[in-house]
DNA sequence: GAAAATCTGTGAGATTGGTCACAACGACAT
DNA sequence: ATGTCGTTGTGACCAATCTCACAGATTTTC
């Protein structure tokens, strides 16, 4: 697949020609990632845009005594490093990749030019950003106020929009992260999640086969933790 | 002060010139609210972007027992209604006059029109947005990873630069948000928000007078909980 | 394919912080 | 001043959940 048809797939640059994109395309420099090598570093000056093009990167922040929030993991066509490059503060959170991952960078300069030449991608980039403010902010309502079963189910929602597929009639999501991750999205305990995993198996909402986790009724599901 | 004299303060049009901020503020529509007075509703489809030009309102979101969050207080020269304008989703928090407060509107055709028409505003509001994302995602740490003491620390340093002023070398928070709405920013309960402002306070960091909080030395208080 | 490393399940305390109950306090109106 | 109403302080109890500990299962490595 070429660079081209990699951006087409990205929402913010959907909008363009083939030939515009074709001229994006040409300042982007590609890179792998093996599986957890740090792509950034909180603190470091933020100086690239970022778009996946194979793989998945989890995003956290890091307390000084080690422990970790994940605040996404980001799959194919998602992107990233547009935060700093934006308010020119440092870096607010690591990236590291999750798999092996592929990816497309733009330098700073590019970016902005980027936006100021094409107000559709500024456009596009606004509402992608109010899409994680409002799942940010969903996330603080739950933190605050949802007990920890509720807050992995809602975990597990986020985990089945972003890698989650149909498999005759039910959402599989494939290749389940660790309970440890699945925690630190969640913001529990790794034998909490390990606990939840089981009670929610017991009431058959969800199964466990190998490293898949299958949700029976989605709907049901989401209507009982959203 | 005239409705442009407002307009300049605000970040996201300070890049305009007088004459592009008249043929903006001549389409703004003014409105006054009273204290306790919803000004948005979750739900209701949102049609309106609005500046404060004075007093303050509160972000929040409410679970279906009653129990809310506060996502943030907002003051002069702040802006909210962008986000459902955006991304098309129905709103996604509730807004209520904390005190009584004036504001200018712009219709969504309006507001969208701008952005296409003046690309530096859409540069200067992706730039608020990050910042905001970046908030969130801090908060998001701090309730994840804090105790309900650091979480209250964080909420008052929020507190202080928001609300604060310097006085004789102190940051002092006139007019202290009433416990209950601590808690809720901090997602913690009200009881516990009383017992830990007297720990403070016996531990010499905060001294409150009348309805103010004095924070002594605010780099040594953030310090200690960021 | 055996050994090593990592991940998961589960019990038993230990703790934080929520909830309830009520007293004290302050502002404000009558 | 007295009563009313909303806010704050404080004790006691209790529930959710974190931690610790370790056994078993699974995955990775050589």
């Amino acid at each position: 697949m070429s660079k081209v048809d990699h951006l087409r797939n990205v929402p913010i640059f959907s909008d363009l020609s083939d030939s515009d994109l074709t001229k994006i395309s040409n300042k982007m420099i590609p890179r792998e990632y093996d599986k957890g090598q740090m792509i950034l570093l909180e603190e470091s000056k933020g100086e690239t845009f970022f778009i996946i093009t194979g793989g998945a990167v989890k995003v956290t922040r890091l307390s000084d005594d080690g422990r970790e929030v994940i605040l996404a993991i980001l799959g194919e066509s998602d992107f990233f490093g547009e935060m700093s490059l934006l308010d020119g503060e440092g870096r607010s959170a690591n990236i590291v990749a999750n798999e092996p991952a592929k990816m497309l960078t733009l330098s700073r300069s590019d970016f902005l030019a980027c936006l100021e030449s094409y107000p559709k991608i500024a456009i596009a980039l606004l509402e992608e950003l109010a899409i994680r403010l409002r799942k940010s902010d969903q996330q603080i309502e739950s933190l605050s106020l949802s007990d920890s079963e509720q807050r992995i189910g809602i975990t597990i929602i986020r985990l089945a929009e972003e890698l989650g597929t149909i498999k005759q009639g039910h959402v599989n999501i494939q290749n389940l992260p660790y309970q440890q991750d699945i925690a630190n999205m969640a913001g529990t305990s790794r034998e909490t999640v390990s606990r939840t995993l089981k009670l929610l198996e017991d009431k058959a909402w969800v199964k466990r086969e190998n490293r898949d986790l299958i949700i029976y009724n989605f709907d049901t599901f989401r209507q009982a933790f959203s």
